[in-house]
DNA sequence: CTGAAAGCGCTTACAG
DNA sequence: CTGAAAGCGCTTACAG
């Protein structure tokens, strides 16, 4: 069952294969009505189906993006594809999408993989890992967007939320409620991973806002694994903070862990924001007080501007930062 | 700034473009040492990366596959997703996600436009609503294979749980806690959408095997946003059941926003278990006992299924049905 | 061991 | 208003 092609179409019609194609890309101008009428009826007839890739290779363009993420199952960028996706979806565009583990050599191979599959353009959270790839990328004037991320030796368009405001909202919130006392309870810190720096220093700057000392035992930055234990070791030493921001949503889930485990009266014995809205906020008891990130609008915003750098190779937003506002979410934890 | 073709290395290295096709394709039977050094510098020295669109124009196969879930955003999906994703990237393949959203047009646009792209092969939760659609493919012999929901009229192998089993073991643990005034509650019955279905019968069967009479005022089923009603009407009512079965993540959650607004004690006043494991279970007080899918294990087999369709036209998996195991996590709840 | 030629299924000036 | 021809960047018999 050999598949239908353009040439074929264009013999049971009686017309050429040029003019076949004129009628697929709605070029009617000069066409006779006849024509038209005699090749629509002829496509519906053998189930005539475009081959796109031929197209692609002929146009340059296969209205598909890549979307590299760290990982699918973080919610945040589950969050983040689907809005690409639907945003991609309007403009007929596909994605595709990649978890490169935060291992920069998936991340480079992925990449060279969408490249040579001609993908019109990347979207990625970076790695930090391949400054020198996506260089390159630039120089090709290569038609890229990262999410998330900064990698500032490198100019290209990033999205991401305004992570220090993140901190200052979770903080003015337990200030708000009398707590003085506040830690703040991170994963570990690795170079290129944006929020999580720039929400330790936003802490910081929250608390030199408001001339409260930052004690350096009040911070904990560690990994998931060792979290308990050192959650332990601080609520349990002398002074201990009286109420704790966690860092993200999977720092949040090891507090919480903990503090069921402990039996901790939260916010009695101990209060607590997330940066982050989880899906249990809402029914968790206590429900919790989070600071969310407006993950549709920001995947929506990186679906534009790569779509628009696409379409328009000459714009001039490299090297912006695109800032997102979280939101305060008052519940019961504080 | 031309990109390099096959061409131009043939041009650099003094070969032809067949030759330099060989080195590329790793037949280097007949190839002379020299020629291959030569071939491999070249390619170096210039930045060439082969188009793999026009090789796929030519081989028929583009070495990418659709995806096409309901929504990424629920987390069974996900995990599916990112099970099929890490199976296809060992075999270099690629996959394009899609949201259908429940809608058979969109479902349809997308299989179109995935085949039109001459993607190898399809992954679906398909709607119900494409039925047609989806034996024109089997009629050409189109790798396809279902996630999550059977369509009887079609021959497509699916892989989903055993979702009759599934509600077994939530209905035998509550029974094995002494509870026999189990009710279910479920979110509205699409015919097509299998588990729905399945869970119910699961759960009348289990009730049957005890010899408990089924009380159809036991069993809610409704979409989302009347189910607090529904599940406050139930639990109000003369004789109301003592302990519930979730049919599914996103029923659980209502539940648990009621018990909470009403400050239901679980399991003191209300048993209770989950269809679906939810991310809070193990440190939500209490801890909540649910029935788990292993989503990662059945991606991974319809990732299987549809790679070896697509390498090997002539399998007969047609129309087989591969069911996976529910697994009870007992925790608090119940 | 290597090259010339045809072909994959489209699009696109260009000619008439 | 429509067609012949070249070309997109590869691969693949086939010939030598």
């Amino acid at each position: 069952m050999k598949p239908i092609t353009i040439a074929d179409v264009a013999k049971h019609a009686g017309v050429s294969k040029s003019t076949v194609s004129q009628y697929l890309n709605q070029r009617y101008d000069y066409m006779g009505e006849k024509t038209k009428k005699r090749i629509e009826q002829t496509i519906e007839e053998l189930g005539y189906r475009p081959n796109i890739i031929a197209r692609s290779l002929k146009q340059k363009s296969t209205m598909t993006i890549g979307v590299i993420v760290a990982n699918i199952l973080h919610v945040f960028s589950t969050q983040v594809i689907r809005a690409i996706e639907d945003f991609c979806n309007e403009s007929n565009f596909h994605i595709i999408v990649c978890n490169a583990d935060d291992d920069p050599m998936k991340e480079k191979r992925y990449i060279e993989m969408l490249r040579a599959k001609q993908v019109d353009g990347i979207i990625a959270f970076p790695t930090g890992g391949n400054v020198e790839l996506y260089k390159g990328l630039i120089k090709v004037n290569y038609p890229v967007v990262f999410m998330d991320r900064i990698l500032p030796e490198v100019e290209i368009p990033t999205v991401l939320l305004d992570n220090e405001k993140a901190s200052l909202l979770a903080v003015d919130q337990l200030l708000k409620n009398g707590y003085k006392k506040i830690g703040m309870i991170a994963p570990p810190l690795s170079p290129y991973v944006t929020p999580r720096l720039e929400r330790i220093s936003g802490y910081k700057k929250a608390l030199q806002q408001h001339d409260i000392p930052f004690n350096p035992n009040y911070l904990i930055s560690s990994e998931i694994f060792e979290l308990e234990a050192k959650i332990n070791h601080m609520l349990t030493m002398a002074d201990p903070p009286e109420a704790l921001v966690a860092l993200n949503d999977r720092v949040l889930i090891e507090i919480l862990k903990y503090t069921k485990e402990q039996q901790i009266n939260i916010p009695g014995d101990l209060a607590l924001v997330g940066i982050d809205e989880v899906s249990f906020a809402s029914f968790y008891s206590p429900a919790l007080t989070t600071v969310a990130q407006p993950a549709f609008q920001m995947g929506k915003k990186a679906a534009e501007l790569l779509l628009n750098r696409i379409r328009d190779k000459d714009t001039d937003d490299f090297s912006k930062i695109y800032r997102f506002e979280p939101d305060l979410i008052k519940r019961e934890s504080c």
